[in-house]
DNA sequence: CGTTTTCTGGAAAACGTTTTCCTTATCATA
DNA sequence: TATGATAAGGAAAACGTTTTCCAGAAAACG
């Protein structure tokens, strides 16, 4: 394995003038440079990150954290964007790879959790789906030990920045849209878990809209689940005119239920996924692009380690009316 | 931070035993042991894995390279598998952490990859969907500097295994079925992509079948593509009365392109992917169990780093008939 | 012409481990 | 009792970088 070292002597400079030319520091000379390049070139060397990582205690990795329930179902492609997200943009900024861990975040505790990433010397997250149960994350986070940003959770610290599209007007928006568009009055509401930042929110906009619009709303705990969200379907549907769902998994549980009822209810969904191009008809949702949102949040990572403050940054979202067409590429 | 030097010093030993103990050295009593290791618990010790590499020279380190074309398609669900089964057999072996990459396996120089994996001192690679074209990465695997294990691609060598279930029997037996429970006289077979392992396995099962039952079969590329798949069912499907596919998801372009010509023909799948459940009707399909191939491709890196030998490796695959129900969780 | 400043580049410590020798001490064997 | 074998643990080099500090030369200044 060629090294630094040999390239120095092969160069006729000095251990530490390579490093700086490695590393484009200022003062050394074109001429110089151009020696040490020549001998970079000849002697095929490739700096070892390893090396640099324990010698400048710098390491540039990066944890993206996925919940391990989200991929129990295989069908749900949000995982996979934050993932492909992620990934992509941190090559381009030349940050380390970033490595994926699907932890059974509820079952760990901050110990534990610690040590790993310590010792794999880790010095930043990236938390998709934070719940307020999972209290040792939420005390790792605190402990402003790590780097941390939040993709749909709130939390901002001088280590720590959370991003996300603005979820109550995003639910207040389209299901406005799709009440008046369906002259709906008996609505089914069927929420996300209990407890999650995102499903509160959403609530959050259902309750403004009932209010302004004057409904009272029928609300059930969907746990993000289409299995759940099939069995409250089966059970409500009948005397509602029409069904909003926070989130498209759960619309495909409720309209594959009505499928089985033989009934007709419109049904409004929310995030948009490619899924639902292929399980139902158009629908009313709303479309988050989680690549754009992984990509931005490992972008924010990149500040919080230049050493900026935390933040909190929102990202847009569109209303769409989602089919088949759509999303065949 | 802690280092294994505070240990050392706090336990009154020297440093290389308390290196013995952590590595699980023989030549220690157990009195040290007793001794090092309260001395780790006081001073909460967390070995520092970068060091270690260096010092040993053993990363560990394994990338899995999934092919970019395939999750252009957002609904592709076969990467997200590979990874997970990946990274959690990983995690169990108490392998260093996986690194995720998406390649544009093509347009990558042999030079460029080996100086990438050399610098984030990756001693392992396991290969997904590896076409005859990758020449780059052909040559990068014959080099031998890397140990690596293929997914759908032969290959034998002294560091390099293969793994995948044996197409062309797979193929053979479900076509078999499919064809004489629909009494199917005019095929239209929609293969994989040309110069595709898998797709070539494949179509060697379909010629057998072919002559075995006296049928001529009218086979077109589909390059696994769902698009594809659907222009190849418009144009040639009314002649015919069966489609057997490559893939589900070209199964799946076949049958909305028969939706959308309103006429009816069976179709048959390759793959089991859950995305049958929600597209279509239940279908005959060979189930592959890819999070299954993928912990076995780690395994099969455990081994090749443990200095064994390539080989190749056969996983069993199921015939089925997808659908709904069977894919809700 | 002497003095200070600016540029370059080198020497060496440091990062936290592993691993290879050595040195004792203990023990069994002849 | 002498001799070798074995067991336990220590000293120090090595891994390949980064980074701090220092030295000398050249340039700028008065």
């Amino acid at each position: 394995m060629v090294s630094i070292k040999d390239v120095a002597k092969h160069a006729g400079v000095a251990i530490s003038t390579v490093s700086k030319v490695l590393n484009h520091y200022p003062n050394v000379s074109e001429e110089t440079k151009k020696k040490v390049n020549a001998a970079i070139q000849e002697l095929g060397f490739v700096p070892n990150s390893i090396a640099a990582a324990l010698s400048s205690k710098q390491t540039g990795r990066v944890a993206l954290l996925l919940d391990v329930n989200r991929h129990v179902q295989t069908v749900d492609e949000i995982p996979m964007q934050y993932i492909v997200g992620a990934i992509n943009r941190a090559k381009e900024l030349g940050m380390d790879v970033i490595t994926v861990f699907f932890t059974m975040i509820q079952e760990m505790d901050v110990e534990e959790m610690t040590r790993y990433f310590q010792s794999q010397s880790i010095e930043g997250l990236i938390v998709c789906g934070l719940s307020k149960q999972d209290t040792a994350l939420h005390k790792l986070i605190k402990s402003e030990r790590f780097k941390v940003v939040l993709i749909d959770a709130p939390g901002v610290g001088v280590h720590t920045s959370n991003i996300h599209i603005d979820n109550t007007k995003a639910q207040y928006d389209v299901a406005k849209k799709f009440i008046l568009e369906n002259k709906a009055k008996k609505i089914l509401y069927i929420s996300g878990k209990k407890n999650g930042y995102v499903s509160e929110e959403r609530m959050q906009g259902m309750k403004q809209l009932a209010e302004e619009l004057g409904l009272t709303i029928f609300t059930r705990v969907g746990n993000f689940s289409e299995l759940e969200a099939r069995k409250i379907t089966m059970q409500y549907a009948k005397k509602r005119d029409a069904i909003i769902c926070a989130s498209d998994m759960m619309a495909i549980g409720a309209m594959k239920a009505l499928i089985d009822m033989d009934i007709y209810r419109p049904v409004c969904g929310f995030d948009g996924i490619s899924l639902m191009g292929y399980a139902g008809k158009q629908m009313h949702t709303v479309r988050q692009d989680f690549k754009y949102l992984a990509a931005e949040a490992v972008d924010e990572m990149a500040r919080l380690m230049e050493g900026h403050e935390g933040q909190e940054v929102i990202v847009p979202h569109q209303l769409i009316r989602i089919k088949y067409e759509d999303v065949i590429s």
